[in-house]
DNA sequence: TTGAAAGCGCTAACAT
DNA sequence: ATGTTAGCGCTTTCAA
């Protein structure tokens, strides 16, 4: 049976329909099947046979399009614990966000939900707040509720709970971050092209001595742009300095500038600031101003996911752009794939982005 | 019995117990009640009184601790579904909103998903894109999922869909915006309060001639800000001017760009924006750069909600603060007790705000 | 092509 | 204090 058209059957909104009923006086509860079918005269079984699309065609077509108008006419909707409960399907998914204020994933899911929906899917975000325990916590509540699959944009290199899920034949897409092993189908931006891209911009602006603050090395995001970072020294015939590198223990404003403010107090030469992300970004600019430092005159900074309102900043940030909503649309798509054909072709997705050169960056004054 | 233990009961981690027992051979799938009781050595009945706090007195002390026992050491975890089939409630309420890419909304989800977490509940969160038809179709699936309750922070002042759900005796909180009628709880910032403080502030900068870009009048949020606005300048002995104001359609960037464009072209002389709110305020920072016009220099710009990254801005955002989380978290609250004691105490609670001066306001040059 | 019957996992009224 | 029974609304064998 078509899958896709099982879930999108009742999908369309009947809103207010039942309640015109109830209103009426010709029901008090919402109907059930049992309604439908001994309004049209049929067994329930066949009523459901009637209503799912799959298994349409077992039934008489003009008894099936009776069950169908009744159900229209009493505003009938599935059920979808009771189906869940019987079928051990819920024609849902859950979307694992480490932090819905962090500007990157509103557009993600945004992505995730449209693409799920046109097949009749829905998306339960849940919020870890960055904390194990909290998704631990989060995951086994969406695994009570019998979701079909999972995104997560939570992952770390060591990421037990992916693993673990991934293992019990649930599907599993990775958005934004990878695991270690890479074994797990994941889309994500294209992190060592970005970073190339970066550098490369800084080093035709004339910039020498760039410093980087990298994301948690606990994060593929953290580390795929160090280690980009660091081959592009190479490329552009640089030396790579470790002190000209902080590892920030998270991709926050707040870690961002204690970063840059530790390198800047340490009389560590730099004329550039390739920071791991926009968070990181803002807290360069928080250092910068501290120290009645300007950007870019004295120090240019490039961030990293082109998030809301980095055009708008003081100066406006020169940052990577990465496609959040595509993002999430593309890792629904493989995940609806799993959905549908278990094991048929994981694969990862690296999509491309762009450098978006603003007021952050400029020639250096030396 | 105690709703809130009822929901807490199970809402521990067990994560990856089950996995370890099905590992072992022990079971290859979930352990039900059944598998607790007769592990147990009671009826199923049994188990299920004592695994549920309200209903754990009914039950034998010491069969209770080993039946507990038992379910822990299992690792059972009841299903949610199979629960809510049984008695209509999900323990899961349903969080509606606009737009989550709007920096408004994810704190103040954040503040409904804490409180309401702590009470055993959770919330389904989606996301109408400010789209009536989407809304209508979000609310009936969450219907269909047995939703105990709703927050909607999509309220109109005609809103037939939340007056609707209330109708039928459902709870609902609205949250940030207010249906015209007032005759549903919400929590929402003191639009008046904050208008009252933000139009003070330009007058004693010595501002005379104050444009207002109201939002939407079919919202509160636009309304309610737009008469304070003219009270205010009755207040202060100034004059309203019909072509001072421009209504936006939304509460967007573009539509702020657009509003005081207009404006600009128009010839209207004013030295002094009130936005609606502060993508209405961007939308001016916009306009003005277009036109190479200077914030504060030529035109004071003031905000509302200081939303994420206004203070970064350039120039930083003079505009009210809201407290977000708080007004998630209240709004939560508000309907727990609703869940707990129907039509008790039903109220709106305005919240409290203040003015953030920052750097987009200053006296006007001449 | 349709109906009968069973059961997903749980709770609650009733009986003991 | 515990067991029995029924049923929430649906799907899916199996039988006719």
């Amino acid at each position: 049976m078509d899958g896709s058209e099982w879930r999108a059957a009742h999908t369309q909104s009947n809103a207010g329909s039942w309640m015109v009923k109830a209103t009426l006086g010709f029901m008090n509860r919402r109907p059930t099947l049992r309604d439908v079918a001994s309004a049209a005269g049929v067994h329930p079984a066949t009523a459901s046979r009637a209503l799912n699309p799959g298994t349409r065609d077992l039934v008489n077509a003009r008894t099936a399009e009776r069950v169908l108008r009744t159900a229209q006419s009493l505003g009938y909707r599935p059920n979808p614990q009771a189906r869940s409960l019987k079928t051990a399907r819920s024609a849902t998914v859950g979307l694992v966000i480490p932090d819905l204020t962090n500007p990157l994933f509103p557009p993600i899911a945004r992505g995730v939900e449209d693409v799920l929906s046109r097949d009749g899917y829905s998306a339960w975000i849940v919020n870890t707040d960055n904390d194990e325990a909290r998704e631990a916590a989060a995951v086994e509540s969406l695994r009570d509720r019998n979701v079909d699959g999972f995104i997560f944009a939570t992952a770390k290199l060591q990421h037990p709970i992916t693993t673990q899920i991934a293992a019990q034949d649930t599907p599993v897409v990775l958005v934004n971050r990878r695991t270690g092993k890479g074994d797990i189908p994941s889309v994500t931006p294209d992190d060592a092209a970005g970073v190339t891209l970066a550098m490369r911009h800084l080093v035709e602006l004339g910039h020498r001595k760039i410093v980087h603050l990298a994301g948690p090395q606990t994060l593929s995001t953290g580390v795929n742009r160090l280690r980009a970072y660091q081959h592009a020294l190479a490329d552009h015939g640089l030396e790579y300095l470790p002190e000209r590198v902080v590892v920030c223990d998270a991709f926050t404003e707040e870690a961002g500038s204690k970063a840059l403010g530790s390198l800047l107090d340490s009389g560590v030469e730099f004329t550039a600031v390739l920071a791991g992300n926009d968070l990181l970004a803002v807290g360069c600019y928080d250092a910068l101003e501290e120290r009645g430092l300007s950007c870019p005159d004295d120090v240019s900074v490039v961030g990293f996911n082109d998030t809301q309102f980095m055009d708008k900043l003081r100066p406006p940030l020169t940052t990577v752009h990465i496609p959040h909503y595509d993002i999430g649309a593309e890792a629904a798509r493989l995940l609806l794939e799993e959905l549908h054909s278990p094991g048929r072709h994981p694969r990862s997705v690296l999509l491309p982005l762009s450098l978006i050169v603003r007021q952050s960056t400029a020639p250096p004054a030396r």
